[in-house]
DNA sequence: ATAGCGTCCGACCGATCGGACGCTATATTG
DNA sequence: CAATATAGCGTCCGATCGGTCGGACGCTAT
């Protein structure tokens, strides 16, 4: 049929695998994610998809990095322009909470999902999700104590514990949304993260 | 081997696959929970043990019951014994907190991980944890308000945003238990519910 | 004593899983 | 233009999935 593709063509059949890997895992899991309906979804042969990955972990890795850098652009980016501290950190909060409501992996936060999913296994994709979170902590952290030495949080903030209640009410919005739906759930994070960063400024 | 067993015989059978299952359950998920491998692990064939539920959809339900009964023994049964309201509620959430650190589920929260697992399908699994999930915060909700009714949490509190609070941290405290398996996790959550329900009293 | 119920086994089913292999046809490289 | 590299296909494999079925066995009630 389509023995073969350009070099291009192929970059860019495996980024729709990609695309679509990251739809499907968000909304059945990271292992729900096979290689037979992936193919058949996007009108390949196993062999032929498998044959840019190699292994289905490959393929999750892949899956998982890509996930990644959407989030970065999602959340990261957008508020990148801000100045480094509180500004940013609400900038921050507030993209993360818009990156869930308005369901950029349709089943939800991939990262949550699927660190529930793999968290009483072994493996490189657990070990990829646990630098996936340190990373973000480690953001996270630093733009709370930029904002602590600025004065802009009280002098006796300790960095994790608001990065581990930041987490926590991003965790109950994803969960609050993809269970119940709950047009209300980001509001609600909205003023959690108001209470812990501070009122927002009059901007 | 074993042909025949009394009823008294059958009825542990049955609690011993579901005991298993809600192990294997929190630490694979319910999707990982397999006929096969279960009925391995148990000594027992697939069939006898599929005969006792009939299908694998009706033992994950039985399990999420049985999980369900823990949950209650675990934390809202120590609890129980404390005045509704503010007491309660701290008794709660230290029970809670102990009952994520002590991991009672191998695997973590087994409804937690379920409800990522399955809140991008549909079918009974999913609404029976709706169900469990909606019940939770019934409970919570109620204490809430009736600690607001005594005075002893501000009268401008919104107990649905407590609740989503609390959810949150213990969902945090999952997670960093589960992820990093964290020793300073359950001290962080002990803090937030602190900040949420007040200060602890001088008892 | 015996009939019947219910538990459990062993064998088997079709479907699907991840993956291996050889092939073809073209894009790229010399 | 010739040689090579490679995207993708079709086929096949062993393992495992959930589930079915007939029968073996023993407890219990008649």
């Amino acid at each position: 049929m389509s023995p073969r593709k350009s070099a291009a063509e192929a970059q860019q059949t495996r980024e729709r695998i990609l695309e679509r890997s990251v739809e499907v895992a968000s909304l059945e899991g990271l292992d729900g994610l096979t290689i037979g309906r992936l193919a058949t979804d996007l009108g390949l042969s196993k062999s032929g998809l498998l044959g840019h990955f190699g292994t289905k972990e490959a393929l999750q890795l892949a899956a998982l990095e890509r996930a990644s850098g959407m989030f970065s652009r999602e959340v990261w980016h957008p508020a990148s322009g801000t100045r480094p501290g509180l500004p940013r950190l609400r900038a921050i909060c507030t993209a993360w909470i818009s990156y869930l409501e308005r369901g950029v992996f349709p089943g939800g936060c991939l990262f949550t999902s699927a660190t529930f999913e793999y968290d009483g296994r072994t493996g490189p994709v657990r070990d990829l999700l646990r630098r996936q979170f340190t990373a973000w902590r480690h953001r996270l952290n630093s733009d709370i104590r930029t904002a602590v030495k600025a004065g802009d949080l009280p002098g006796d903030t300790e960095p994790d514990q608001v990065v581990f209640e930041l987490n926590g009410v991003l965790m109950s919005l994803n969960h609050a949304l993809q269970l119940y739906a709950d047009p209300v759930a980001a509001e609600r994070a909205r003023r959690s993260v108001s209470r812990l960063l501070g009122t927002a400024p009059p901007d």
